[in-house]
DNA sequence: TCTTGATACTTAACGTCGTTCATAATTGAA
DNA sequence: TTCAATTATGAACGACGTTAAGTATCAAGA
C-alpha cells in the first residue's frame, strides 16, 4: 500500500520543512524573536498548520534544539579523536567552542536557557548525555592513565565543560565591544582550555602555551 | 520652596516602589514572564504609570539590572578583601559565584541575556567595568608578584571571569536533576577555581586541593 | 476667589503575539 | 456515490507591550 506511505512522506516533508524553516530563522534572529506567524509565512502555510506538527511553539522550540544537539555530536566527533586522552579533550573543547560560537543563537537555547526539555535531556542515550559521557570517557582515561590526578570524575568533567562553557556564554552574549574596557582577547578559547588542562594534569609542563 | 521638593520626593517613591516590585518580581519568575501589568499591580497602579517612569519595559529591566550591579559590586567587596592577590581571586571568584547562585534570575539578565544596555556597561565607572577592574588588578598584581606567570592581563583576567562564569551559568541553568547523567557535583565552584588558579600559578603547589 | 497650567495618574484602545475553534478541501475505502 | 479520516485554513480569543486622550490634583497668578 504506497499511497498511505505517500501521505506519510508528504506529511513529514512539511514536518521538516517547518523545522528547517524554524532552524534558519532562530539562529537568524533568536527564538524569542520568531514568530510563528514568521516560520509559516516562511513555509508558505497557515499558522495554524504548524499546530498540526508540534504542540506549541515551546515544542517546535524543543525539537529544533535537539537536531542541534545532534548537530554538535558530529561537530564534536568529526575527523579521528586523538587517542590521547588530553589531546581528546582538548579537541573536544575546540570543537565545543567553535559550534557555539558558530552557532550563537542554537547555543543560548541549548545551554543557557531554562526549559522543561531539559528533564528528558539527561536519560542515558539522548543527544546532551551522550555529548557529556564522551568527555567523562576522555577524563577517565586521563586519569586511568596518569596524565591527571586521581579525582572524582564527574566533578573534574564539570569543572573541564563549565570552563569552555564559560567562555562560550561569554563571547555570545557580550558583543565585543560590549566586554567591560576590553574586547575578549582573541586566544581566549585556547587559554581557557590550557590554563584548565594545566591545573589539572599531574605533570604540567606537558602543557603547550 | 519645600513643596516641590516634597513631590520630587513622592515622585521618588514611586519609582523605587516600581524598582522594588520589579525586583522581586524578576527574581521570583524570571522577567520574560513577569508583566508590566503584574508589576503594576503590585504597586496598586495602573500599568500605564510605569510608563511615566520608565520608558518602557527594557528601560525597567536595564535599570533593575544596574542595581543588580551595584549589589553584586558589593557582595564581592564585602569584608576586607585579602591583601594577597591570588586570595583576593578566590575571594572574588567566590563572592561572584555565592551572588550568582543566590540571584539566578538577576544573574541570568547581568550575563546571559544580550540588550543594548550592555553597549553602556563597559563605560569607565559603570559598575560591571568596575568589578572587572577589581579582578583585573588582583590579576595584575598576581603577576607583578610572581604568583602568575607574566602574561597578557585581561587574557588571565578573562579566563578567570568565564571559568567562574561557566560554573554560575550552568548551575542556574541545569536544575540539579537536569545535568546530562549526573547533578553538579557539590565543591564544583571550589573545584573550577582552584583548578584555573592551579593552572596559572608559576608554583602550582600552592593549590590546596 | 477664580482661573491657569503643570504634574501624576487612569481608562480605553491598538497592534501583535501564541493558540484554538469551526470549517473547508482532499482522498482512499465502502 | 457516499463516508470517514486526514490535512489545511480563516477568523477569533485572551494576554501582552504600548499609546492616545482625558481626568484629578494643586501651587501660583489674576
Amino acid at each position: 500500500m504506497g499511497i498511505t506511505e505517500r501521505r506519510e512522506r508528504e506529511k513529514e516533508d512539511v514536518r521538516r520543512k517547518i523545522l528547517d524553516a524554524a532552524h534558519d530563522l532562530f539562529e537568524a534572529h533568536g527564538y524569542e524573536n520568531v514568530t510563528m506567524r514568521a516560520v509559516a509565512d516562511a513555509i508558505e502555510y497557515s499558522p495554524t498548520t504548524i499546530y498540526h506538527h508540534f504542540a506549541s511553539k515551546d515544542a517546535l522550540v524543543e525539537a529544533v534544539c535537539f537536531a542541534d544537539f545532534e548537530q554538535l555530536s558530529a561537530t564534536m566527533n568529526q575527523g579521528p579523536l586523538p587517542a590521547h586522552p588530553v589531546e581528546r579533550i582538548r579537541a573536544l573543547g575546540r570543537g565545543y567552542a567553535a559550534f557555539g560560537i558558530a552557532n550563537p543563537n542554537h547555543y543560548r537555547f541549548m545551554f543557557m536557557t531554562e526549559g522543561d526539555w531539559k528533564n528528558h535531556a539527561n536519560q542515558e542515550g539522548a543527544p546532551p548525555a551522550q555529548s557529556y559521557a564522551v568527555l567523562r570517557d576522555a577524563v577517565m582515561e586521563a586519569m586511568d592513565q596518569g596524565f591527571f590526578r586521581k579525582d572524582d570524575v564527574d566533578l573534574v568533567s564539570q569543572v573541564l565543560w563549565s570552563g569552555i562553557h564559560g567562555v562560550v556564554a561569554l563571547v555570545i552574549t557580550f558583543k565585543p565591544r560590549q566586554f567591560p574596557q576590553v574586547p575578549p582577547r582573541p586566544g581566549l578559547v585556547e587559554a581557557s582550555i590550557e590554563a584548565t588542562l594545566n591545573g589539572l594534569l599531574v605533570d604540567p609542563k606537558e602543557a603547550v602555551r
